[in-house]
DNA sequence: TTAGGGTTAG
């Protein structure tokens, strides 16, 4: 940025008019005398003779000039200019002063500046300059609007009330803010401080854009002389826009009390800052204010009255929103906006939301980048992603797919349906990438569980200074805690503690979750403990982790501990006490509490809780009680449900009706390849070959690909990763021969290898050779040899441990004298000694 | 007669 000297002469002796303070505000356009048809018969009227007075001429224009450019009537303004031009009189400095102003805020700087120019230094008064500088202020040229002032004050012109309103504004961004602190002292010495509102404004907003410092602009709000309707407002809105909406309603009171009449801008800003607080009561006043006063029919006051009852709708339903804009007289692409953002932020009503989306395309109103960020979002909800696409194609058309909250949002869309390449590509493509748009890719990676590239993102966010927030952690410790990576989960813990977000409820909350995910339940107990603040997701995830655990007793204590202090539970803590009574086979207990959720604490079971159930029942081998129960539903059951139910007739040897579940989750998925494997293993198990290279032969044409078994485990930061039978480790000789070895120390201690979880058809010596290839083992062996004897080892697997590596491992944790922790697709298993804390039920 | 200030949506 180019560097710019200040040095500033001495005010005149002259004090400032004290007409300036005392001049009246109108925030109406000067139409009062110029109806728009007026206007336009008066420009047609306009015509120059040569026995006409030529004064009056330019009076008449200057008037009309002034009336088009307070209504914004540009068109009309530049009418104005061609007819003078046309004339062929010499405009005098108002005219053309007239007419920098008229270009400049057409946002025609170029017009303007040669008109400027075309001045010359005679003609130019002080009106001229402070016009220019405006101008370029209006059209963000802050440079150029100083040098502008610098060359002035060389003209020696000395700058008043007006022309310090500009020329401060253009500092009103942080690149100028040192320079503005040079304006405001120079100001000081001038008495233009605290007598003039306008000035007054322009400082405050200076401190606020600028340097985001509220104690200056407060400091300047409390030495203004004289206040009016606009410095109140300005507060406001600059305190709520700011994140400080409880300031910003203080200021309102006070402006009340103050005996000032809040006008339409007032109420909008005010409205906005009861939104952010969802305070409901408050703005249901300040609606009947709008009501009584005459407001309602404003389309930006409608607009904060749509956003603030969406925001504070607690059960997320939007029917007063919905009625204020219904009532509404006139829509704008904002008022649509805000009405579409309340229906996705509700829940559920993504459909309501796209409908409406189209509803306002069908009345020619044109969407904005906010509109395509809102109902983008309602697309990521849907399971169709079609529709997302078209409107990422229209997007794309109209130039708003780079913009920053739209790309966030298509990143969003894509990451939820695992389409990473395509939100990468909208990640790079941002014209400008802020810290929501590196949480959203960092979230995005996490979630798909690559949570290396998260991690790539966290260092360029740390790089390029823009600041990790709670959400970029909370994101990362659930990177961590999906793969299982506690060294780099203890890494942002740290990182965590050093940024000063120790006492965070949303990183604390990610915190339990990430250790009890990675195997150290201890770990996120004492995270839990420490906590000032839990609210029902910290107590959901202490419960979750005791339960996935199978500590079911300490799960079940936690939950009635939650329920004395007063938490109440939702559906995800339900699936946790549910999910622990099934764990630990707890029929009774499992059907107590499914049987209150709603009774007592007014949640419904939806088809999750239902499924805990069935899982509960046909876990304990209640297979008949499970399918009367599943028959008896309020819904029809969805594939989750009958592949809970197909789980346990695997575990029960039940092939009857484990084909019926198979044919029930097929008609409703007829390619999910989980319950074809399910099937097949539930045929190999009971020696069925034929059936299972029937059903391989019908994956193959269908071209359905089983989820490869592989397990993983965490050594110094690194995660090492094996499949069945694998040998592409650096180290696999060396683990072939721990396993060798293992093998033969525990079965001298009982172990017998249990070939029935072999499913292929060979001989059983090759299916012992079989079971001591599966991934589990071998990254227990490679865990033997690469850690120290005093930490537990931590395993992880995609799916659900095979049972003769359960029982290999229960033997070589006695044998070893080593704890083993293994992560499976359902549920840990604490091996200790020779017992697993699931008590071999699972 | 000419130049200056405050609204809404992610």
């Amino acid at each position: 940025m180019p560097s710019l000297s200040l040095s500033l002469p001495s005010p005149p002796k002259l004090a400032p008019s004290s007409s300036s303070s005392s001049k009246p505000h109108n925030s109406e356009p000067l139409t009062r005398s110029f109806s728009v048809p007026q206007l336009h018969k008066a420009i047609s009227a306009l015509q120059f003779s040569p026995h006409q007075n030529s004064r009056l001429h330019l009076v008449n224009s200057s008037l009309l000039l002034k009336a088009c450019i307070r209504s914004r009537n540009f068109h009309l303004g530049k009418l104005i200019h061609h007819k003078l031009i046309d004339s062929g009189l010499h405009l005098d400095s108002v005219l053309l002063n007239s007419l920098i102003s008229l270009y400049s805020k057409c946002g025609d700087w170029e017009t303007a500046l040669s008109i400027f120019q075309s001045m010359g230094d005679g003609r130019r008064d002080l009106v001229s300059w402070s016009a220019m500088i405006s101008c370029f202020a209006n059209n963000n040229m802050e440079f150029d609007a100083l040098v502008t002032f610098l060359d002035m004050l060389e003209n020696g012109l000395y700058p008043n009330e007006y022309c310090f309103t500009a020329v401060i504004r253009s500092c009103s961004n942080a690149n100028y803010a040192s320079i503005g602190r040079g304006i405001f002292g120079f100001v000081l010495k001038t008495g233009y401080f605290d007598s003039d509102v306008c000035v007054g404004c322009a400082l405050i907003d200076m401190f606020v854009k600028g340097s985001s410092d509220m104690d200056s602009a407060r400091l300047v709000f409390e030495k203004m002389r004289e206040r009016n309707v606009v410095t109140w407002t300005l507060m406001i809105t600059r305190f709520a826009q700011l994140g400080c909406p409880g300031d910003a309603i203080d200021y309102f009171f006070n402006m009340l009390l103050s005996g000032y009449k809040p006008d339409r801008f007032t109420l909008t800003s005010v409205l906005s800052a009861c939104a952010e607080l969802k305070w409901l009561k408050l703005g249901q006043q300040l609606h009947s204010w709008v009501i009584r006063s005459g407001l309602a029919s404003d389309v930006c006051v409608g607009c904060s009255l749509v956003d603030m009852y969406a925001k504070c709708a607690a059960d997320g339903s939007i029917e007063n929103s919905r009625k204020v804009f219904d009532s509404m007289p006139d829509h704008n692409v904002m008022s649509w906006t805000a009405l579409i953002t309340g229906y996705v932020q509700g829940d559920g009503q993504d459909q309501e939301a796209i409908k409406l989306f189209c509803d306002m395309l069908q009345g020619h109103i044109a969407p904005n980048h906010f509109t395509f960020s809102s109902v983008l979002k309602a697309c990521a909800n849907l399971p169709d992603l079609c529709f997302g696409e078209q409107l990422h194609a229209q997007a794309f058309k109209l130039g708003l797919s780079s913009v920053n909250c739209v790309g966030n949002s298509l990143i969003n869309m894509y990451a939820r349906s695992g389409r990473m390449e395509c939100a990468r590509k909208s990640f790079d493509i941002l014209f400008e990438k802020n810290l929501v748009s590196y949480n959203t890719i960092v979230d995005a990676y996490a979630k798909t569980s690559d949570s290396e590239e998260a991690f790539e993102f966290f260092h360029e966010i740390e790089h390029t200074g823009i600041g990790a927030n709670s959400f970029t952690f909370a994101s990362l410790l659930s990177g961590a805690a999906s793969i299982g990576a506690i060294g780099k989960g203890e890494q942002i813990h740290a990182r965590v503690l050093k940024s000063g977000f120790g006492s965070d409820q949303c990183i604390n909350n990610a915190l339990v979750s990430m250790y009890s995910r990675c195997g150290n339940i201890e770990a996120a107990l004492q995270v839990f403990s420490d906590m000032g603040d839990r609210n029902v997701i910290s107590w959901t995830s202490i419960i979750t982790g005791f339960a996935k655990h199978g500590f079911v007793t300490k799960a079940l204590k936690m939950f009635y501990e939650m329920l004395e202090t007063g938490v109440k539970p939702n559906e995800v803590t339900y699936i946790a006490v549910l999910s622990a009574c099934s764990h630990a086979g707890l029929i009774d207990e499992g059907w107590r509490h499914f049987n209150s959720m709603y009774e007592i604490h007014g949640v419904v079971p939806r088809m999750e809780h239902y499924a805990c159930m069935v899982d509960l029942l046909g876990r304990s081998g209640s297979l008949s009680e499970a399918i009367e129960f599943i028959n008896s539903m309020p819904f029809k059951a969805d594939a989750l449900v009958w592949r809970t139910f197909l789980g346990s007739c695997q575990v029960h040897g039940n092939t009857e009706l484990g084909e019926h579940a198979a044919k029930m989750i097929l008609e409703q998925q007829p390619n999910d390849p989980a319950a074809y494997i399910l099937l097949s293993n539930l045929y190999a198990s009971e020696g069925h070959w034929e059936e299972v290279a029937a059903i391989r032969k019908n994956m193959k044409q269908r071209n359905l690909i089983k989820e490869a078994g592989c397990s993983w485990i965490e050594v110094e930061n690194q995660v090492h990763k094996f499949h069945v039978g694998d040998t592409s480790h650096p180290q696999a000789q060396k683990i072939y021969d721990e396993l060798n070895e293992l093998a033969v120390r525990i079965k001298k201690v009982g172990y017998v290898p249990n070939t029935d979880f072999v499913l292929h058809d060979v001989e059983d010596e090759q299916k012992e050779q079989y079971l001591f290839q599966h991934s589990e083992k071998i990254a227990v062996a490679f865990a033997l040899i690469s850690t120290p004897t005093s930490k537990p080892i931590r395993v992880f697997k995609n799916l659900r441990v095979c049972g003769d590596c359960h029982a290999a491992i229960k033997y070589i944790s006695l044998v070893t004298g080593r704890e083993i922790v293994v992560r499976d697709a359902n549920r840990f298993h604490h091996f200790k000694e020779g017992i697993c804390s699931c008590n071999d039920y699972w």
